[in-house]
DNA sequence: GTGGTTTTGGACCGGCAAGTCCAATCTCTG
DNA sequence: CAGAGATTGGACTTGCCGGTCCAAAACCAC
């Protein structure tokens, strides 16, 4: 069974809605009927196309949208060198989840977490694709003197994707990005924190 | 239409049947045959306690969590006016979330946000009395001078809001805590940070 | 244009789960 | 203990939705 352009290209455009959907204002749940009426195809192509039926599809959309995700925040995310970098980033993150309001095309896969097997692994792996630009980027200031030697790069990629994770989610249930300001505000000016000569004033160290 | 004390009983039954199984190991979706086997009860009991059906009880069994969720950090979440109660506070976060795994009262409830009508509204509630709790820990801190005086209260306190939410939901996706470890640890780290006299070495100052 | 292959449309099936209904039973009050 | 009202059990209805199937149409190579 082979797939000649045509029908590539079919099952592309059924990708395509299915994710637009998802993104879409009431995603919910998503049936293959949605699926249909949105791609103006049938059954019977769905599941030529994804043999596996709806969990074949979901997933196949999870990857497609995992590509997106960080598409997105290109070329910023991939040269997080310089503070102005860093800024452009930011503001281009937070542009990016503004205009895309509750709708969380990511929010929608964890959704499905528990339901579609392998869709865990496939977030998984954005996560950690994710991390990875941010460790190189601060590495790169690191590099550059512009961070402290003794920060943990690692920790603290950690901490902004969990930030951006947990932002979102804030976002999606009370449809402000405040909350997602706030954090990557926090997390850039920790980032730019120097070392300190010793502990000042009372309480601990700062540094744990 | 009024309820004895058998009645009631019942109904609550039916709500702590739905919690438990919600935070079980398979909740995907729940059905309503799912709880009548766990909590032994009938279609007509169901519908009588919550004649809004599915939707109403899922509601019930959200405002239910969302206390849950901060009793079982208390006393310390009520308490954040020392170093030590912060700490304690994290380690007892931290152990309840690793005890919990992947599956999370709460993230179950965001996931019906879309779902179930009235759901944002309740996790707003949630997250807004969190937070307020967090903010009187750090406004105490900052009274006993552990604190600086221009850090923004509140914007800390959604940071850790922030935080942990998506640490819950990284923990969700990968199964580990490391994640929300080092978002706790970089936030508390920041909260004990000392304000500087002056900008030292290059780049811009720390505090934007 | 002919034959083989791919693509498409859509009728159909089967099961599951939400929701309805009512008769039987229990419980509380006077 | 009588009777009203609350409670319970579970059969039944309904509609949706994932999935199957196959025949018609389109496409392609020779």
């Amino acid at each position: 069974m082979t797939f000649t352009r045509k029908g590539l290209a079919t099952r592309q455009r059924i990708i395509d809605g299915a994710a637009e959907y998802l993104r879409s204002d009431e995603p919910g749940e998503m049936t293959l009927d949605d699926v249909r009426a949105v791609t103006r195809t049938t059954k019977g192509q769905i599941y030529r196309y994804f043999p596996g039926g709806k969990e074949d599809l979901l997933l196949e959309v999870a990857k497609y949208e995992s590509e997106r995700v960080l598409d997105e925040q290109q070329p910023h995310l991939g040269r997080l060198d310089s503070w102005e970098a860093w800024d452009a980033w930011r503001i281009a993150l937070i542009a990016r989840y503004r205009a895309q309001g509750r709708q969380c095309p990511l929010g929608s896969l964890l959704n499905q977490v528990g339901t579609v097997a392998g869709s865990a692994e496939v977030v998984t792996t954005l996560l950690k694709r994710w991390q990875v630009f941010i460790e190189r980027g601060i590495a790169s200031m690191q590099e550059q003197g512009e961070v402290r030697h003794d920060l943990d790069v690692e920790k603290m990629a950690a901490a902004f994707i969990v930030g951006i994770q947990g932002g979102v989610n804030v976002l999606r249930v009370t449809g402000e990005t405040t909350h997602l300001e706030s954090m990557l505000d926090i997390l850039i000016e920790h980032l730019r924190e120097r070392e300190r000569a010793a502990a000042p004033l009372p309480g601990k160290p700062a540094v744990r």
